[in-house]
Parts: structure tokens; sequence; C-alpha cells
DNA sequence: TATTGACCTAAAGTTAAGTTTAGGATTTAT
DNA sequence: ATAAATCCTAAACTTAACTTTAGGTCAATA
């Protein structure tokens, strides 16, 4: 239904990448006219699953895997329910993570706040934790944990 | 006060890490005796903002700068409150990317459960949104937008 | 005293995920 | 019918962030 270019287009990705990704094997069954590739359905919401088992953390390899399972038919539903469980949990983790993050860039801008009201470090450097306002003494702990 | 092998310790970051880190002006006027390096509170802090601005997406060359502002003292306040709102909002729009994935990923496990129940996938293959469990259908609308 | 363990440098090697290049074939618009 | 746009492959190249290797110094222990 959609050639290379139009998919391309549809999900903002090079059409290089979509190329190598086809041959990484993450089309498995993907049909040509006269050699140029045909993206129906199946390959798009492939594409969709690529996009967000990529920022899951897989590597292509592994997605490569994924999609042979998928090419198997029923005997793999529960090898293909545990992957999505496993990254689940990943992301779930990496938000976490992730709000440490914040939590540590919260404080940073807090602290070059007052620098810059105050001219210098001086202060802000000898401070305690228990010397800041409650809400930055907080992100301070977490993101100093 | 810390030598880099118990740095490494401290952190999980290996010896080779941190040497690299210094290679490339992590650590710009990090302390040695007769070459070896002492690694003090303000590298230990200068480490927790490494491994802060790198998850939220920053390269080596820019957490340098960054490290060339800080020895720059209070002229430079103000490019670094700017780095650290830039880098939150950024960190902000990775969480919601990230709960958009969730959110695939949550999809894909109820789709699994479901599959591995009925022995097939005709039924969830031919199921439209409205057909689905609310929470479902909602993860499914905002992974597929 | 000799050997072990922790430190050092410089330079080469690795890895993943693309991207670019070179050389064609095919399709679409004029 | 011809020119421009879009498609194709294979292979070389790129980049960031490390990691490994080879060769060496130095301090404490057996």
């Amino acid at each position: 239904m959609y050639t290379i270019g139009q998919v391309s287009q549809l999900f903002g990705l090079p059409v290089s990448t979509l190329r190598y990704y086809d041959k990484e094997g993450l089309f498995p069954d993907i049909k040509r006219v006269s050699g140029i590739r045909q993206f129906d359905e199946k390959e798009i919401e492939a594409i969709r699953v690529i996009e967000c088992l990529k920022k899951s953390g897989m590597e292509i390899k592994d997605i490569k895997q994924f999609m042979e399972w998928c090419a198997q038919g029923p005997q793999t539903y529960v090898l293909r329910r545990e992957l999505f469980l496993k990254q689940k949990a990943d992301v779930e983790a990496e938000i976490e993570r992730m709000n440490r993050v914040l939590d540590m860039l919260s404080y940073k801008c807090w602290y070059y706040e007052e620098a810059i009201r105050e001219g210098n470090e001086e202060r802000l450097q000898s401070m305690q934790p228990e010397d800041m306002p409650e809400r930055i003494r907080q992100a301070y702990e977490n993101a100093h944990r």
C-alpha cells in the first residue's frame, strides 16, 4: 500500500534507515513488485513496534528475533508476552532513573538561580541539605543517594 | 581524597572510563601527586553531574564545555542556568515519550495475554479500539497517534 | 629482593546504528 | 519519448563512547 518514500514521510525516518531495517531482517516477509518494496499494514505496525522496542532499549538483532517469533505463529505467544513484560519493567525502571535525573536538574536550576542572585557560590557551596527549601532538599537528596 | 580505583568502586564505573573522561577534559583541574590522580569532593560532584547530563542526552564534548564554564567563575552562571533549564525540558519531553512507549508495551502485554487465552489472533487482529477494555483502549490510542 | 597490585600513557580496536557513495533500474511527469 | 524523480544493491564510511593492549612506574608485601 505504501512505497518506502511514503513510509519515510509518514514516520519521519530516512529511507536509508528503512532499507537498513529490512536488511537486518525486521520485515521478514515484506512483498516486492519488480524489486520495489510494498509496505502494507503489517509493516506499518511493525515499524511502530520497532520504534517502541528501540526506545525501550532493545537492540536491532533482538528485535529481529521478535519478528521471527511473529512469523512462527501461536507457538511463540508466550515468548512474545514475556518479552513485552520484560521491556515494560525495563522502561518503568528507566522512567524512575529519569525522574532522579530530573531532580538533579531541578536542583541545579535552583542552585544557579541563587548563584545569579547572589553573584557567587560561597553560601551555596557550604549549604547543608537541611538549609535548602523543602522542595529543593528533596530533589537534592533524591539525586545524591 | 580518592584514588581512581576507589572512585571506580564508588560509582560502578570502569577505571578506563574515568581516565577517558579525564582525557576528554571533564576534570579540568584535577590534582595529581607524582602522576596519580587525586579525586576530591569537586570531582565527585562532577561525576554525579556528568552522569546526570549524559542521561539527559548530552554529549561528552558539550559536558566538557560546561566544565569549562564552571572553571570560568561567576560570569558564566547565566549560561549554566540556561543549560540546566534546557536539559530539564529535554528530559521532561523524554519522560513523556517513555510513557507513550509504556502504553504500547502495556497494550502488547494485554494483546498476548488474550492471544494465549484464545490460541490465535483472529479476533484481536480485527478488533477495533472501541471494543477493547477502557484501560487498554486508552493505551492503544495513545501509542498509535 | 622479588613479585604483586595499583597506578600511568598512547594508540589501536570495538560496537551499534545508521549514512553515504557509486552505479543501476524503473516509474512518473512533461 | 525524454527527463526527473524514485526506486534498488553492495560496500565503504561515520560517530560516539568506550575498551583493550602494550609497555612502563612505583609502593607495599612475602
